[in-house]
DNA sequence: AAACAGTATAACCATATTGTTATTTACTTT
DNA sequence: AAAGTAAATAACAATATGGTTATACTGTTT
């Protein structure tokens, strides 16, 4: 994954509230107006959590009646997690910089 | 780990300049002066990143003469990846709710 | 001791983030 | 069709973030 494609998944993962929405959803299923009382912030706020859950595919969303239930993409935080543990080696980009004389040499 | 501090962490690799400081820092340790170039941003512009993700205990600093050099912390990083891994189940607070008529049952 | 090199901190600015309330949209129930 | 419930969007406010330039600090070299 891309850095600046895993660095938005990890900012979105980045907020407490957030990363506590997806803690529940790998126990069940929610739809926003359960979230609503377990983090005593207002609808609105919650939507736009879960929007931003959605945009770094982290969550799936399903509408069942009334209610909007969003799902853990268990995928993508799996790809996350891989990607994190596998960084792209950047050696080469260094040992170009070190033929341009912009490493420092101080041993 | 915590949400708070897990989240804190996530925060503090999810910028794109910070996440390719953490995947330079694998390769070789680095000084702030070294990374300046790469990034093409202000000298105090990398020290704070650096102290941000001193902040979150993913880099270690040394001093060598005029330098400070910066290494990665694997451990810290690993505890991370572990973390994500293993976020707290809360299926007993759901039951909690449940059993206070918070959660919606629409089966 | 004076000048220099690397880093950190201070003060500031523009933009992003995260919350709010008000309103709109989508669907259900009466 | 009218009223009700859930969710999304709009408009806004306060704070956080990530950059800048100027300056202070730390250690080295002359």
């Amino acid at each position: 994954m891309e850095f600046d494609q895993l660095a938005d998944a990890l900012k979105a993962l980045g907020d407490p509230t957030r990363l506590k929405i997806i803690a529940l959803l790998q126990t069940r299923d929610c739809c926003v107006c359960e979230l609503v009382p377990i983090f005593g912030i207002s609808q609105p706020a919650v939507s736009k959590h879960m929007s931003r859950l959605k945009t770094s595919g982290l969550v799936k969303e399903t509408r069942k009646g009334m209610w909007v239930f969003y799902s853990l993409n268990r995928d993508r935080l799996e790809e996350i997690r891989i990607s994190l543990t596998n960084l792209p080696d950047l050696s080469e980009e260094l040992r170009q910089l070190e033929q341009q004389g912009l490493l420092v040499q101080c041993d």
